[in-house]
DNA sequence: ATCTCTAGGTAACAAGTTGTAACGGAAGCC
DNA sequence: GGCTTCCGTTACAACTTGTTACCTAGAGAT
């Protein structure tokens, strides 16, 4: 893959820059888009690889737009929106977005996520499911999403706690990218740290137990972990390959 | 292989010449061109082996150039960005350049780059790959990119640590070629040091301990190295043959 | 061949980072 | 209330990695 190519859709001029600014600067290619028949002319001009769609776009429902964008084409869309509620969140999940993300969102967030729906999309060339459910297999040991259920290589079943299993699927989605322990932090808990720059979080090592205790029951070797690998002064990578199929 | 000849695409008059004077001065030959049709016109008019690209083209985007060039010639191609603020990460991307360097760039870095991509270019024909997770193969030994792990021509699963598989990385990429010990601290620390000229980094000898200490991991004699020989006065060379795999 | 000078090898140390055991507070359950 | 589980904090040990200092080996001059 190239390069990815983004597409920001958003009637405010400053979210607009700033998102598009900020991706520019993390390694995408990104363009700023306000109505529906931009996002169609963006996508004809060329290859558009992912949609972050705001949900209200003044008069049009961005849920709407992405439920027609979907109907016809197979585009990966992340749904922003400010209204965090859960119904609201499933209902963008039942149009078919492949994921969504809370306005003011904390930048690391949103790094995560559209990296995530990046590797899927590349992934599993064409196919709308819902996030939360996929199977994930992993270094002989497979992750069940439906279930929220770890499988050793063995067939143990082994008990992760919430955090624990937050923290696994973090890494399933990010397969092979080093992680800062602020971007964990931010995709773990959803809460919204500021907007822009919001570095505060200046908590504590809450990330190295997190992921000391997750290699504790993943790990056959906790000692000298093969699967979760630290990487200094950045975080820790997923160091084996992930395959992922879409839930029976 | 001759004398490389490298074209130096960017739309500032000033850095083109300084990067294109930079080059020369370093053994290559090296031109200018500012527009797409120009490298067209390079490209009809002589042998190019690799091309220095910037993304930020003023109305153009270098990235889609290399695509665009990508799909019709296997020219191998750096691009060269002043976006990548968090570079690192980029690398953990498939990019359809067969590398990426920051700008404001250190020369170092570059030069080591540069041979590193005519390197693969002589060798493997043609691959897109994902620069972090190749296979090689060196004097019996093996690093596997992907778990970030080496295996000794017995079997023997040697650990080394973060810095030192940096640094080995390094030596692969450019086997057979004396590395300067600021080319080196260069690719090792991908930080940008100032533009230019700068030569900063007067810090120590920590490559030399770096070295030292790499030896005496992988080297049967680290009295007598055979494959991180030292050249003297310059820096140190990979005197062995490295083959490269695609990861599987 | 010997001398001299300098580059490089290496041990010892210091500073910074990570792994982990122990502790304690909070939430859920009986 | 009392228990258990989860999870963040702290403290400390172990490991990484750069610096310094000292010594040896090589290269060139005599």
């Amino acid at each position: 893959m190239t390069i990815p190519r983004l597409l920001v859709v958003d009637d405010d001029e400053e979210t607009r820059s700033m998102l598009t600014q900020f991706l520019q600067q993390n390694g995408f290619i990104a363009h700023g888009a306000q109505t529906e028949a931009e996002i169609r002319d963006r996508m004809q001009a060329g290859r558009v690889d992912l949609i972050l769609l705001d949900v209200m776009l003044g008069s049009e429902s961005g849920v709407e737009i992405c439920a027609r964008l979907r109907r016809e084409q197979d585009v990966p869309i992340i749904l922003v929106s400010a209204l965090s509620q859960d119904h609201q969140r499933m209902a963008g999940y039942e149009v078919g977005a492949d994921d969504y993300v809370a306005k003011p969102f904390n930048p690391d967030l949103l790094l995560a996520r559209v990296r995530a729906v990046l590797q899927r999309a590349s992934r599993s060339a064409s196919l709308v499911y819902r996030r939360q459910l996929a199977l994930f297999r992993f270094g002989g040991w497979s992750y069940d999403g439906k279930r929220d259920e770890v499988l050793s290589p063995q067939g143990f079943q082994v008990a992760l706690s919430q955090r624990e299993s937050g923290l696994l699927k973090v890494f399933l989605a990010n397969p092979h990218i080093p992680l800062r322990r602020e971007e964990i932090q931010a995709a773990l808990s959803e809460r919204l740290a500021a907007a822009s720059g919001a570095e505060s979080e200046g908590t504590g090592r809450a990330i190295d137990m997190l992921v000391g205790r997750l290699r504790s029951k993943i790990e056959s070797d906790p000692k000298d972990p093969q699967m979760l690998r630290t990487a200094r002064g950045v975080g820790y990578v997923l160091a084996v390959d992930v395959t992922e199929e879409s839930p029976a």
